[in-house]
This record gives structure tokens, sequence and C-alpha cells, in this order.
DNA sequence: GCAGTCCAAG
């Protein structure tokens, strides 16, 4: 650098000087030249006034724009450093501003540099029409054959969305290049229309010219969007001949269509043969592990990354966050959260609806809802938000939030009617219920199938078997959820013989059954005591390899045990592959009330007053079977019992297993009660322990490793986070029971990818 | 002697 005590600053020098603090960057020492200028009265001189412009480009505007106001005179290179200062600072708005002034200023003209340094801000405000002026400006002042201008104009039309125009600019260019070509594919690309880009991919090559990395970078996305898998292997292998793959772009590109077509190791080994790694690289690669159902690897890289010095930014906490919530690491994802906070990625609406999403797939509604509060909010915000209340006790706020969004001026789309239907299920709430289903078919979304599908569950529940049958026959192309809700339908209604038709009618269909349809069609055999074909479905389904979960065994025990069979009742049971849960012993508890079989209910209910201590309806009913027989002393031991226990009776309904319906809360009421206690008590620690069920041991070592050697560390979160913003309570909403809608979930996942 | 350099990925 050059010692400023040992040159003589004039006007000569100063202009050599202050260029040399421009570059090396030394800014303070370049003011102190600026300090000297102002003393010996060169401030007025353009050139002068021009390298104090560029000195302060990189940093200060308020002091380029000072530097440009006191200067005498302008010339185009003092305008166009000032809008490269706009630029360079964020600042696109005030740089078309300037780049307006400049067209009015009398006597200077913009040149070729100006429009090269507005288009790109025009790419950032997608302003169309200021590239429009431009255009027209470019062919008035003769630019109109510069080839790296043309390029520019048709790539910033793309990015404005004016594919058309950017078409059009392309064709009428006299020459093209690399560039030319690129450009206008990408725009097209970036437009959606990805079956158009490979056409244009395909002109390219007819017209001769050579496809580059960048070409390759756009073309590889393409494929992905058109699941040419295939044709992206070819491109990977003329990469490779060409030397390509060792471009990051392109290794990144190819890392992601990998692992979006499920080919986990060619994407790691993508990965590991990189000599480049940038923060695009470990998201892709993280990507690939959460797509993929390795979660516990996707959480892993995130620490992994940090080790290597990779900063993550939003698009990492974006596509890690969905694994932290289907596995459990609820910590992590707190933790997660306390970042983005600190680095200020919740304001990015990727990463705070990857938030809510997370929040309200573990059952912390309140956290969602905080976050949501304090986010801008789009369609996939709300519609997150009303899909976790739908599966909580707390459905009316998806209602809320449905019609609040319409007042927001955000369109309802078919996972914000989803979610708002399967809330109406919930609530049994049949007439709002009813207004939806009429948006949805001035919509004409109703015979969409997962909305159809929430349709039917909505009237099958509500017992408007009519209605539902309606729905059923306009959708198009039913799947097993559909038949499977009609059934389940018709079942609970007790039109046993429509249920068992319409359980035959479905194979005849070519829908293959599920689990859920023999839970079904199980439920319809027991409600009408059809022992034998009850029995030949059970075995039916054990024939097809489908797994009998606890519902289909407390179907059976319901079905034998109603009939009577108590002996083989007791040997389904006992010969059970999985732990019987409360369903099953409530069937069986249930099946003994009715033969007052005594014995066998205190062998039932002693289970359950095991796995449901709180439950007085065990205590109650089992007291009840020994005052029918007229065994006072037992009954009051058992009253004893439940008085000893503290168990207070409830003013609750009977579980339906004992109303002849297989029962149980369905899995998402089993998830929010287990989350409401957890919440309450020690949330990380006992979501952790549950997160580590059914994992085999090395899984188990796996994931307690990974907890320890997080790089980051917990951050408590802010207080402000801790506060309800929420401070009207809304009126308790009844619990009741959505077996019908467990297939319904299914189409509610996906939401954030 | 001062300003701008086009096209790509998660």
């Amino acid at each position: 650098m050059v010692r400023m005590g040992l040159v003589r600053l004039d006007e000569y020098t100063i202009p050599f000087v202050l260029k040399v603090c421009a570059d090396v960057p030394a800014v303070d020492k370049g003011r102190e030249v600026h300090g000297v200028v102002f003393k010996l009265g060169f401030d007025g001189d353009v050139f002068v006034g021009n390298t104090l412009l560029s000195l302060y480009a990189g940093g200060s505007i308020e002091e380029s724009r000072r530097v440009f106001e006191e200067m005498g005179e302008r010339d185009i290179v003092s305008w166009n450093s000032m809008i490269a200062a706009f630029s360079y600072n964020g600042c696109f708005g005030d740089a078309l501003v300037w780049f307006g002034k400049l067209r009015l200023s009398n006597g200077v003209k913009p040149n070729s540099v100006t429009v090269v340094s507005v288009l790109p801000v025009c790419a950032e405000l997608e302003d169309g029409k200021t590239v429009r002026g431009i255009h027209g400006y470019v062919v008035k002042a003769g630019f109109g054959s510069q080839l790296n201008i043309c390029n520019a104009l048709v790539d910033v039309y793309g990015k404005c969305g004016k594919i058309e125009a950017a078409k059009l600019a392309f064709n009428e260019m006299g020459q093209k290049n690399v560039v030319s070509w690129n450009a206008v594919m990408s725009g097209i690309a970036r437009n959606g229309l990805a079956m158009d880009a490979l056409d244009m991919f395909r002109l390219m090559v007819v017209a001769g010219e050579k496809p580059d990395s960048f070409t390759l970078s756009t073309l590889i996305p393409v494929l992905v969007e058109l699941e040419f898998f295939d044709m992206g292997k070819e491109v990977h292998g003329y990469g490779i001949r060409k030397g390509l793959v060792y471009d990051a772009f392109v290794g990144n590109s190819l890392i992601d269509a990998y692992a979006k077509s499920g080919r986990l190791k060619e994407a790691s080994n993508m990965f590991h043969n990189m000599n480049t790694r940038s923060v695009v690289t470990w998201n892709a690669m993280i990507a690939n592990f959460t797509q993929n159902g390795l979660e516990l690897d996707a959480i892993r890289l995130l620490s992994e990354m940090q080790i290597r010095g990779e900063f993550p930014n939003s698009v990492t906490f974006t596509n890690v966050l969905p694994a932290c919530s289907r596995i459990g690491c609820i910590r992590q994802g707190k933790e997660i959260h306390a970042m983005s906070f600190r680095k200020g990625f919740v304001f990015d609406i990727f990463v705070s609806n990857a938030l809510i999403d997370m929040h309200a797939k573990c059952g912390c509604l309140t956290l969602a809802r905080n976050v949501f509060e304090s986010s801008i909010r789009d369609e996939i915000s709300y519609n997150t938000l009303i899909v976790g209340y739908s599966e909580t006790e707390h459905c009316l706020k998806s209602l809320g939030l449905f019609s609040e969004m319409g007042c927001a001026g955000l369109d309802h789309d078919t996972v914000s009617f989803v979610g708002v239907l399967s809330a109406c299920t919930n609530l049994t709430a049949i007439k709002p219920g009813k207004e939806i289903h009429g948006q949805l078919v001035r919509k004409l979304l109703h015979s969409h199938l997962f909305v159809a599908n929430s349709l039917l569950a909505l009237y099958t529940k509500c017992g408007q078997l009519d209605i539902a049958k309606k729905v059923f026959d306009q959708v198009p192309n039913k799947d097993e959820a559909s038949w499977n809700a009609m059934i389940l339908g018709y079942g609970m209604q007790g039109e046993l013989e429509t249920a068992i038709n319409m359980f035959d009618a479905m194979r005849d269909q070519g829908v293959e059954y599920d689990s859920v349809s023999y839970i079904a069609v199980l439920s319809a055999c027991s409600h009408g005591g059809l022992v034998e074909r009850g029995t030949k479905y059970f075995s039916d389904m054990l024939f097809r390899g489908i797994q009998p979960t606890h519902m289909h065994y407390a179907c059976m025990v319901d079905l034998l045990g109603r009939a009577g069979l108590m002996e083989k009742t007791v040997e389904l049971i006992k010969g059970m592959p999985i732990e019987p849960d409360a369903n099953v012993w409530g069937a069986m508890l249930g099946a003994c009330r009715v033969h007052g079989n005594t014995d066998l209910g205190r062998w039932a209910a002693e289970h359950l007053f095991e796995l449901k201590p709180d439950h007085s309806g065990y205590y109650i009913l089992l007291s009840n079977m020994y005052s029918e027989k007229g065994e006072w002393g037992e009954a009051n031991k058992i009253r004893e019992l439940m008085k000893s226990r503290r168990v207070k009776k409830q003013n609750q309904a009977p579980p339906l297993s004992l109303l002849g319906f297989p029962s149980g809360w369905s899995r998402a009421e089993k998830r929010r009660k287990f989350f409401a206690k957890i919440e309450e008590k020690t949330p990380a620690k006992e979501m952790e322990k549950s997160s580590l069920q059914g994992k085999s041991k090395g899984e188990e070592a796996d994931i307690k490793q990974l907890r320890k050697s997080l790089a980051f560390k917990a951050t408590p979160m802010p207080s402000f986070y801790k506060e309800p913003l929420l401070k009207v309570d809304l009126k308790k909403v009844p619990t009741t029971h959505p077996i019908s809608q467990i297939e319904i979930h299914k189409t509610s996942t996906a939401l954030i990818n």
C-alpha cells in the first residue's frame, strides 16, 4: 500500500491514491484523502469526484450521495457510479429512480454501461415495464447490435416473466452465442415451462451450439421437473466427457436430480466426489436425505456442515425442519427455531412456514400459532395451521383461520378444504361443512379426489349417508379411502348389508383392499353378528399379507365376543402377536357385559385399569356387571378401588367399543393427548424418549449420539415466543371420535417441500 | 487516469 506520507497529494496524485484505497479496500484512508481533497478545493473536479464515488461504492450510500451532490459537474461515469452503488447495496428502487433522473437531466445521456447496470435491477424488481422502456432506448441509441446487451435483455425479460418478449428479443438477435441460448432457456424454465425449455435445448443443439456448464445446470432441473431421469443420466455422461461435472453448479444440480429420483447412492457419490462444496451442495444433500426417509442423516449433516465451516442458511433450515418433526427431534427443531430467530431467517416465509409445520406436527400448536402471528403469511402458512388445528381439540380454530384466510385475500386451495373439512368432521359440524361443500361446487373442486374423500368423511360421520352416496358417485377415480369411508359409514349407520356389498363391489371395481377396508368390513360384520363372514374376511386379510392392527383385533374380539364365543375370543387375545391395547380389552369387556361374564370381564378390566388408569368408565362398567349379578360386595369393592385410586367419575360418554363399535382414539387424537401431556411436563425429554420407541439398538445409539454432538447449542426460546398471542380462549370444543378419517390425513402431509 | 460485463444450482 502506498504510504501517504511519502506521496505529495495534488490533483494528479489524488485519483491514483483514491483508486488504491478503493481497491485494497482502505475506506478510512480514503476518507482522509477526501478531507485533503476538500481542503485543497478539488472537490468540484469531475474526475476526482468520480474516483471518490468509486471509493464509497462498496459501502456508504450516504457518502456517495453527498459526494455526488457536491460535485460541480457530473458526467455519465458519475451517474453510472451512483446507480451501481445503489444496486450494489440492494437499493434497487433508488437505482431505478436515479436512472429516471438521469434520463430527465440535460446534457448527459445514458450509455451502454448504464443499460447493463440497470437491467439486473429491473430483474430484481421484476419490473418488465421498465425493461420494455430500456429496450426501446437501446434500439434508439443504437446499442441494439451489442451481444452482451441483447443477452441481458433476453435474460431480464425472462426473469420478469415476460417469456414472449424474451423469445422475441432472442429471435431478433442477428448473432447469438451460448449465453443467448442459456438465457432464453433459463427464462423459459424459470417460468415453469419445462417442456418448452427442453425443446429450446434441442434447437440449441441443432443450431450447433455447444452446451456449457451453464446449459447443464439449467437443463438438469428441467429434466427433474419432467421426471426424465434417464435423460438426466445421459446429461451426466455428457458432463463427464466434457469435464463439466467439476463445475459446482452442475454438481449441485446432479445431486438434486439423483435425490429427487430416489437414487440415494448416486447422490452421495456426487457429493463425496465434489471438490468444492458450497452451502447449496450441503443443502441439496440434506434435502436428499429428508426426501428419502433418512431424517437422522439430514440432521447429522446439519451439524457436520458447521463443523466443516459452512454456515447454514434459510434453505438449510427449510430442508431440515421436516426431518425434525418426522422423527420427533423436537429439541433440534426448537434449536433451529432459536437459531433462525437469531439470524433473522424467521423473516423468510419458507422458514416460517416450515417452523409452523414443524411445531404443528409435533403438537405444539401454541408455538406454531406464535410463529404464524409474527410472520408474513401466505396460503401455505394458513393451510399448515388449518391442517394442524384440525387434528387437535381446537378444531374450531381451523374454521376461524379458514375464513380469516379468505378475508386476507388469499385463495383456498384443496389443502385448505381438506383441512377445514377434517375439522368439521371432528366437530360433527354439518352446517359449516355444507357451506364449504357449496364453495367447493362453485370452485369446481368438489370431485377432486382428496377433497371428495374429506366430504365423504364428513357426511358419513354425521350420518348423512344419502349425501355421501351422491358425492361418492361423482368422484371419477375413487381410491381405497373413498370406498373405506362409505363402508365405514354404512357400517356405523347399521346398513350392514350395504356395507358388505360395497366391500365386495370395491374389489370388483379394481380397487385393492387396504388395512382400513378390513377394519370397516369387520366392524360391519360385528354389528350384524355375522361371525362366519367376519372370520372369513379376517383370514382373507391374513392371507393377503396385511398385518392386523389393534383395531382389527378389537373388531374380531367384538365380533366373537358378542356372539358369545368366549373361548375363541380368549384364544384370539392370547394368540395376538402384538400386545393388546385398550381397544381390544374394551371390546372384550363390552362382550363380557353383554353375556354377564364377570370372570373374564374382570380379566379385561384389570388390563384396562392399567392402560387407562384415569378412565372411570371401566370401573363403573365392571362394578355394574357385579351388581347386575347381585354380587354387591364385589361391586362395592370396585367402587372403593376407584375411590382409592382417586379416579373421578367423569361426565363422559362410554368408549365407543362398548357401544359395539371398535373404538380407540384416532391417531391424531392419541398424538394430541400425548403431546398435551408432555408439553405440560418435560417437553423435550419425553419427546426424545418417545422418538426412540420402535427403533433398533443401533439407531437408538445413533440418535443419542447425534443429540449430544449437534454443533449448535440450545438457546432458550425468546420470551416473545412463549407468550400466547391469542388472548381470547375459544369455547372448548367437545372431542369426538374421528375414526372415519383415518385415511384422510394422508392428504395433508406434503405441505412444505 | 474514473463506471458496467450477459446465462446456472439447493
